[in-house]
This record gives C-alpha cells, sequence and structure tokens, in this order.
DNA sequence: CCCCAGTCCTGCGGGC
DNA sequence: TGCCCGCAGGACTGGG
C-alpha cells in the first residue's frame, strides 16, 4: 500500500475533507480541527511504515498515519464506493491529486503526531521490530521464554510488527511448523527457518499486491484486487489437499478466536520435524 | 508481567 | 425471494 502511493511525495497539502458519511465514524487523532489544522499547507516530505501502519512524513516534522486494519484502504485512485470514504486530501505540485482514506467497517484510523507525540505513542516496547527485517536471534530472544502457541504469539505486534491473521497461517505452513507449538519448544533452527519464511512470505504478498479475499475489500493504492490469494497454501482452503504433501487436507482450527489452517502432515509434531 | 476473552464495526452469505 | 444471524480480524481494554 505503501509503494503505490508514492507519487504524492512532495505534494502541498491544499486542503483536508471529512465526506459527509452515514456510518460511525473512524477515529481521527488528535481530532478532526487539530488534524486539519496540522495537515493543511504542509508538503509531503516522504514515506515510512510501522508494521501495518502507513506513514506520511510532513514538513514540520508531523507525521501522519494511516491504520487500514482489515477493511481500510489508502488510495491513489478511485475508490471502490463513496459512502465508505472517510478522509479526502487534496493535493497540490505532485503527480497524485488527491490521497484518500476508505473503510467499509470503519475500524480504521488516522492520526497526524508531532515528533513528539509520535515518540510518546510508538515508545520502545510499544512494537516490536518490523517482521521484514527481525533477526532470528531477535525472534527467539523475545519468545523462547513464552508458553504461548507460535501462532498467537506471530500475531502480536508487541513482539514482531506486521503479521496478520492470514499470514500467520501461511508463514507456519512454509516453516513446517504446527500452529500450536508452545514458543518455547521451539529449536534455534526452527526460529532461523520460520524467520526466513516470514520474510519469503510477506515478499510474496507484496508482490502478488495482497489478497483480495471473498469479500473483495483489500485492493492496492490503486483500487486493484491483489492475486496472492490464488498463492495461498492453506488458508481459507479446509478441506482441500495440501499443495506440499499433495497427500492430507487443510484443517481449519481457532486459535485465540482466529481462524488458523494447516497441514496436519506437514506440521505435524508440536517439537519436533 | 503474561496471557486471554470481550469489544468495536459493516457487509456478506448460509440457513430456513 | 427475503430475512436473520453468525462471521471475518487488528488493536485495544479489563481482569485473572
Amino acid at each position: 500500500m505503501k509503494r503505490g502511493i508514492s507519487e504524492v511525495v512532495g505534494g502541498k497539502i491544499a486542503s483536508v475533507i471529512f465526506p459527509p458519511c452515514k456510518l460511525q465514524p473512524i477515529s481521527v487523532a488528535p481530532n478532526h480541527s487539530t488534524f486539519r489544522r496540522r495537515l493543511k499547507g504542509r508538503t509531503i516530505r516522504g514515506l515510512g511504515r510501522l508494521g501495518k501502519r502507513v506513514l506520511v512524513h510532513l514538513s514540520g516534522d508531523f507525521t501522519l498515519i494511516f491504520e487500514p486494519r482489515m477493511t481500510g484502504l489508502v488510495l491513489v485512485a478511485s475508490p471502490p464506493n463513496l459512502s465508505h470514504l472517510r478522509l479526502k486530501i487534496l493535493l497540490e505540485d505532485c503527480e497524485a491529486q488527491e490521497l484518500l482514506f476508505w473503510d467499509r467497517r470503519g475500524l480504521g484510523s488516522v492520526k497526524c503526531y508531532s515528533a513528539s507525540e509520535f515518540q510518546q505513542v510508538y515508545e520502545q516496547g510499544q512494537l516490536g521490530p518490523d517482521a521484514l527485517v527481525v533477526t532470528a536471534e531477535e525472534l527467539e530472544t523475545r519468545l523462547k521464554r513464552s508458553r504461548r502457541a507460535i501462532k498467537v504469539a506471530l500475531l502480536d505486534q508487541k513482539q514482531v510488527a506486521g503479521i496478520g491473521n492470514l499470514y500467520a497461517s501461511e508463514i507456519l505452513h512454509l516453516a513446517r511448523i504446527h500452529p500450536e507449538t508452545p514458543c518455547a519448544a521451539l529449536t534455534r533452527q526452527r526460529w532461523v527457518k520460520l524467520r526466513q519464511c516470514i520474510v519469503e512470505v510477506l515478499e510474496e504478498a507484496i508482490r502478488y499486491e495482497g489478497s483480495t479475499l471473498s469479500d473483495g475489500t483489500y485492493r492496492n493504492a490503486l483500487n486493484q484486487a491483489g492475486n496472492y490469494q490464488n498463492a495461498h497454501r492453506v488458508y481459507d482452503r479446509a478441506g482441500s489437499t495440501c499443495p506440499t504433501c499433495e497427500r492430507s487436507e487443510i484443517v481449519r482450527t481457532v486459535l485465540a478466536q482466529r481462524s488458523t489452517f494447516f497441514c496436519p502432515r506437514c506440521q505435524r509434531s508440536m517439537t519436533r520435524g
């Protein structure tokens, strides 16, 4: 999503519009008027990412933070519809005419923080190391004393930032680790393998422009559907044959109230294999 | 501290 | 055909 909005860099924010919306409003921080005041007239200096959040760095040391959660989109193209359009930022002096935030369920948020506010909110410990750059040693050090299931731990953004429910199942299948394996039971070798698979799955998903599931919500910054759902090995594939062993059927379970998919043959043991 | 369950939100789809 | 209800999950909260 971040990559798709690069054409906003260098732009100047001409106006900030919260379109009238009959739905429950999304969260805006610090509040609507401060948000608008902080954005207006500023120049977009660059882009960043913090786990699943998209960062837009502004002049004056402010940072605009998009948190899309499941159904939010950061767009530089027409949104899927107007009824769920939550924020419209009109731009000048850059390739993109506008930067939009669209969110069907409204669980996402937009924030604009000063450097010190940003530091406070995302102080050390709030978010773990980014999943794309975490090392096996960091993962092991953070989790080896935990008795939680590895699938649940991978979703904990304080431990490692950037892995969502869908990708946790895919990562563990590729790493051939049973999702209920207690973190403390994983060997050094398994942490190394796990880190490799985290990077492999996430980079693959990014190449495919993400997963557009059956509800059709996820889109890239140009409102184009992703293709990673066609590459899923286990997610949402309960009952179909495992593409790795081509023998067992994919099983669905629930861990920490989240759907979890795995192959009982490839991800057999809790502690070895 | 560690960990889990409940909560928020909207639209889709299964069941009847 | 239409209605109702369960479900999807990322982050946060409260509590054991």
